[in-house]
DNA sequence: CTAGCGATGTCAGTGACTGACATCAGAGAC
DNA sequence: GTCTCTGATGTCAGTCACTGACATCGCTAG
């Protein structure tokens, strides 16, 4: 990708959108018109996660605890990064490099929350589990990915998430008889 | 505050940093002095409340458990708070009209999580207990806050707070024999 | 009185982002 | 085949957030 490319060479700050848009062969002016702002570029699969994700909340089996469903929507995106492990980590270097990004990713995280609550509320699950629920999975997710892209030995994505979500779910059960 | 202000007349797009800095009786030059962005206005209490959080779980009595330690932190700046409501209340007004601003406010509360992830760790918790300690309590103090923002009955921040806290154990507790 | 320092003002510049208008390439009507 | 319509792109001018360099001013210590 261009935009990458340009922000793994030159640095986030530093690489002027004219600069990304020449790497593409295309005007400052194109390149606004498909991506909102300087920021979003390194954004764009966010919505098909979202897609992934809220299609995994509706498509598993009834019956299950909130917290189940969420925990195994997340698992399921496993392949999807899986096919994009190299991309994703230069991704995650030049996020972690730069603040305003980090931001951005903060608020793809907060926008994933809410469809995922609405899935879950679809699914019959009324608030606050749905609100907290999603809240949960986001958690699971931020801090399994952060821990899949840090993983030397490169296991799977969905095995970090089961396993945080194992974690929390320990941690936050130990605290209940308070 | 002038910069609120004119965020509540004009619209946070609208306003101008200039026309910020001419209420305030200062020059542009000086407002990007005092803060960083346009943006950091609406964020100077950030630095007081992770500071207020971080000293309750280092004042927190030995032997609880880090939820439980957590969930007392958030409890502790129900005070704060308290003070300070009518601001509050435009302020969330604002942020809540503005994307760029949600972005901020998570960026914020992303550092909360990490300095009180630290807290723990002093306190001799160790990973992954912290981390996750500090994820469910940037949980129960997002959704507790923002419960008490909406509530005409006007209940303590505290209060909220905690009900989310318990809320949220028992949610994940019951999932604990999946 | 004066030397020095911290805060503020002034000015010029860069770069993200936007609106208005021109151009161009391809799909379909005839 | 050419006409036309539409969507994507280029061009241009403008606004505004933000920055660096330098001047100024008020206060405080000596």
């Amino acid at each position: 990708m261009a935009a990458l490319d340009a922000f793994t060479d030159e640095g986030f700050e530093a690489a002027t959108v004219a600069s990304i848009a020449g790497r593409a062969g295309v005007t400052e002016r194109t390149f606004f018109r498909h991506f909102t702002d300087k920021r979003e570029v390194l954004f764009e699969g966010s919505a098909i996660l979202l897609e992934v994700v809220t299609g995994a909340i509706a498509a598993a089996p009834a019956g299950l605890t909130p917290i189940e469903v969420i925990t195994r929507a997340f698992e399921a995106v496993g392949p999807f990064f899986a096919e994009r492990q190299v991309f994703a980590r230069r991704r995650s270097a030049v996020i972690a490099a730069n603040t305003s990004l980090l931001e951005r990713e903060l608020l793809k995280l907060q926008a994933l929350k809410h469809a995922n609550a609405d899935a879950l509320r679809t699914r019959g699950v009324p608030d606050p589990d749905a609100t907290l629920a999603a809240e949960f999975g986001a958690t699971i997710f931020h801090v399994g990915f952060q821990r899949w892209i840090d993983d030397p030995a490169e296991t799977g994505l969905a095995h970090h998430v089961r396993r945080v979500s194992d974690e929390l779910i320990a941690l936050v059960s130990g605290a209940a008889p308070a």
